[in-house]
DNA sequence: GTTAATTATTGTATTTTTTACAATATATTC
DNA sequence: GAATATATTGTAAAAAATACAATAATTAAC
């Protein structure tokens, strides 16, 4: 390499992880405690420096079980963040991504430097070090734009759901209310959530139906031109 | 900083962008002649390191303005590559921009190490080093997914367009036809492009009425809940 | 100045989708 | 078996999308 170029090569990157969570008290964001400089002792996105010799979105995956434990979950690349001084220890880019999982499928891990893992409700958010509220607030968004065009809201169902969980979900995330039965002919007329023939157990009322996500019968549709929308 | 975070800030990033235009014979890429190695002599993407002195945004206009003279365009961070071996120089994060620009209204200032600047068919792109073959072809996939929910198409149009020339921009990018009434009809529902009055000069038939984008009323209608697609 | 050539502009009937709205069904608990 | 709680379902009206072709405005050629 030439000499002139030695200057470039002194950044970090990082990646910050926004992981989503959804159960019946509604919509969480996974932080962990930080054990390390800088920022020790705060709740942050669970983020790292991450190591040269690892592609990027690899080094995603890797950051979020060594600090977390959590392993093969839907994880999306959302917007890299490159303020000159949004880290004190020197110029470091960091790439955000976000993850959505089914958290009752999950147990937390926390590791590495890592205290603790916790979910936090949507509503109940810490100050954050870094630019990590930002960060957040763009991950929030970019969730409520994706919820309505991919049909990523699975992830963070059980695999067995009842229509009110899903219609919950939908109406949580985006802040708005839908008629029950528009609701449901909606869902169930694009044809890739069917009935397991399974119903609710446990509950002191009338159990409902459990349904799956068909994720074949989606990308059949997708291929035919069908465009996801709610 | 401690010793023990010295071995992560030894990579760069850069910016590529993903210049876009677009005149009467179809969608178009803007491209520079490398004049600097690495890759020297190759047609690329206007991209390069950046400094670690500027933020990030500023760097990705800093940079395609430093290589082809324009500026004050439509820009957008649309995904960071991060392979490990992408660069032959050492680790090279680099930051994908996309901008949109009416061609006819600027004109191309090749400089700094690129030699030329010059719009290339979107169907006749050569080999482009690095990864930019790959990063172009999410560029595509953006822009085709973007301009059916957003306004940005405006961007790629003169001033005051016809709405022939718009639906043949729509129907370029996406590779689709519409049926002329039904466009009409659904374009000016939206009632945020508004008729200049003026008509097209010089053609050799019947000329079209020119209208322009209001983006004032576009804001006013997605505050009110209105979604925009095509 | 009439005709040919070229592109611009416009309306309507049909089909599909969305919306608004409330009664009945199935389970548990007491 | 009565009370309680949630699940499930249909229909009519309104709105939006679709399919489809004749007329209008200009220039060029004669």
């Amino acid at each position: 390499m030439d000499k002139y170029f030695e200057s470039y090569f002194k950044a970090a990157v990082s990646v910050d992880n926004v992981v989503f969570g959804f159960d019946h008290t509604g919509l969480k964001v996974l932080l962990i405690y930080r054990g390390a400089d800088p920022y020790r002792n705060c709740w942050a996105l669970p983020g790292d420096l991450i190591s040269l010799d690892t592609n990027l979105s690899d080094s995603a995956e890797k950051v979020l079980q060594d600090l977390t434990g959590l392993d093969q979950i839907y994880m999306e690349q959302i917007h890299t963040f490159g303020k000159v001084d949004r880290h004190p220890y020197g110029r470091v880019f960091t790439v955000a991504y976000f993850a959505l999982i089914k958290i009752e499928d999950y147990h937390l891990y926390p590791s590495s430097w890592a205290e603790e893992a916790a979910w936090f409700p949507i509503g109940e958010i810490p100050d954050l070090p870094f630019d990590h509220n930002e960060i957040l607030a763009y991950a929030k968004d970019q969730l409520k734009t994706k919820i309505r065009r991919q049909p990523i809201g699975f992830e963070l169902l059980p695999k067995h759901f009842t229509l009110t969980e899903l219609q919950t979900l939908y109406e949580s995330i985006l802040e708005t209310e839908f008629d029950v039965r528009n609701f449901r002919k909606k869902i169930l007329s694009m044809d890739f959530i069917t009935d397991t023939g399974l119903k609710q157990t446990s509950v002191t009322h009338r159990p409902a139906k459990l349904f799956k996500y068909n994720a074949k019968k989606y990308n059949n549709l997708i291929n035919t031109g069908f465009a996801f929308d709610l």
